[in-house]
DNA sequence: ATTGCATTTGCAAATTTTTGCATTATTTTT
DNA sequence: AAAAATAATGCAAAAATTTGCAAATGCAAT
């Protein structure tokens, strides 16, 4: 694996937005300021090659995109509520000893580094087990 | 939510698979036998219902689709090696506890039921380490 | 510097997935 | 049974992602 040029920006790009959740097309926009020529394949491409270089994470929040972000330290993951879209972040410590099982019971070395559960946040919750009454 | 004869044909359709892992146009191809002028996007639609009602898991296990199986009891999950593309299941009973602890420290009921985890299997991860000496 | 090789890139086409909207089907209310 | 309300479907268009291939680039060895 070679430098890449593209691969620098992108992770120059993920880095300036605050290492937000952002999609390849977002990053896309972006990098074309200072690389007036790039397609949008080779970001594709360039990320997906971060990736498995464990430099940036790749994940579906249920939006109808796949979202990337740059992997630091300390690791964390995330629970989005199916109802509200809410997002919350939870840390690593809450996640590695299953890991460690995980690794530990199959020999497998994970990769994973930027887990997301869906679910119900308390809010929603209540909400769906109590509808609303029909003249709320 | 009203019955949709689209929804059980797709249940139908996963089952007679044996329950493996289709991706929405392989499902739509199946469907087309006995609902000749289905859509794509009814497909999709239905698959999302069928989704957020627990019975149909999403998953992307790594090729460019997205996949879906039929929920059955017990849950399972699977560990997907990025070298080799070989994919492990994994009884629920790995993953209940972990899932447990994530619903009681957040309050947040998951509804995650079909796992992937990323990383490299046994034989891999020696291949990886041990790079091939240059006159193999 | 030049050459040779492997990787990366741009571009176009193909695939997959999502979305908007009018129509049809199902359920609920009169 | 009719009407009203709600949800599902088909179709077409848009958007997101993947793939094939030739040209350009980066690296390493002359
Ligand atoms: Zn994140
Ligand atoms: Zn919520
Ligand atoms: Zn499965
Ligand atoms: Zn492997």
């Amino acid at each position: 694996m070679r430098q890449s040029s593209v691969q620098l920006a992108i992770l120059d790009v993920l880095a300036g937005e605050g290492d937000s959740h952002l999609s390849a097309l977002e990053i896309y926009e972006r990098l074309k300021a200072r690389l007036p020529a790039i397609a949008p394949s080779t970001v594709y491409r360039a990320l997906e090659r971060l990736t498995q270089q464990g430099l940036v994470s790749v994940s579906d929040m249920g939006k109808g995109v796949t979202l990337y972000e740059r992997v630091g330290q300390p690791l964390h993951h995330h629970l989005v509520c199916t109802g509200c879209g809410q997002v919350l972040t939870i840390d690593h410590s809450q996640v590695g000893p299953f890991f460690a099982a995980i690794e530990n019971t199959y020999a497998f070395r994970l990769q994973t580094n930027h887990l997301i559960l869906f679910g119900l946040c308390r809010a929603c919750q209540a909400q769906s087990s109590t509808p609303l009454p029909p003249e709320a």
